[in-house]
DNA sequence: CGAATGATACCCT
DNA sequence: GGGTATCATTCGG
């Protein structure tokens, strides 16, 4: 099926993502997370698409990291059990969404950010950018803080998909966005990871 | 460039 | 307990 000049899916990819998936170093699972699918699920049927940018957070000692107040109300996931989903407002409007991952031997808390995906479920007729960056996608994934803790990693209506791997020489990587209150040593890391090609991708307006 | 918009963390009493 | 600065963003002017 083609709309807009874009190939659209009828069907996911079928297979879940293995717990195990996220229990290793966060920076490894973000790169991993490229290609990966996020599907949703609700009462005017799927929607979601191949995952075309991400960024890693790690626990109390990242700056840049919500978990770096240590565990709060709020972060309590990015704390608890890997492939569960952290979500979060943010300038009072905005929900992000994260797939918490994190090698507990090295670290305590941890989590990726999906900051976009190419919009080839569902969402027919939308434009290629819906989904090109962390609040427009949930919004057009009807994703909001009740999905917080939600299991990602198998039958539900919100849940990660299993696809081909992208090429090495596919991805580009750089320093996380909006994340200059971090002290110096964490604003200039490489933990942002996207597809070079994608249209999706956000990007500075 | 700056407003929108509200939960949260952290300070003080 | 209460006040307030801050925010992993987006959009219009």
């Amino acid at each position: 099926m083609l709309v807009a000049g874009y190939a659209v899916e009828a069907e996911p990819p079928s297979q879940f993502l293995a717990r195990d998936f996220f229990a290793r170093d966060t920076v490894d699972v973000a790169r991993e997370l490229l290609g990966v699918w996020l599907v949703r699920s609700t009462p005017d049927g799927l929607s979601g698409g191949p995952i075309v940018e991400t960024e890693a957070y790690g626990g109390p000692e990242d700056g840049a990291s919500h978990a770096r107040a240590g565990r709060t109300p709020r972060t309590t996931p990015m704390f608890g059990e890997v492939g569960r989903a952290y979500v979060y407002l943010v300038y009072g409007m905005h929900s992000c969404i994260n797939v918490v991952a994190y090698d507990a031997a090295r670290a305590g808390a941890g989590a990726v950010l999906i900051r976009a995906l190419d919009p080839r479920l569902g969402l027919d007729g939308a434009d290629a950018r819906v989904c090109s960056g962390p609040a427009k996608l949930t919004r057009a994934l009807g994703i909001t803080r009740a999905q917080d803790g939600h299991d990602l990693t198998g039958a539900s209506d919100l849940w990660l998909a299993a696809a081909d791997g992208v090429a090495e020489a596919d991805v580009s990587s750089g320093p996380r966005i909006g994340v200059a209150y971090a002290g110096p040593g964490w604003v200039d890391r490489p933990w942002r990871f996207w597809i070079t090609a994608s249209p999706s991708v956000s990007r500075a307006r």
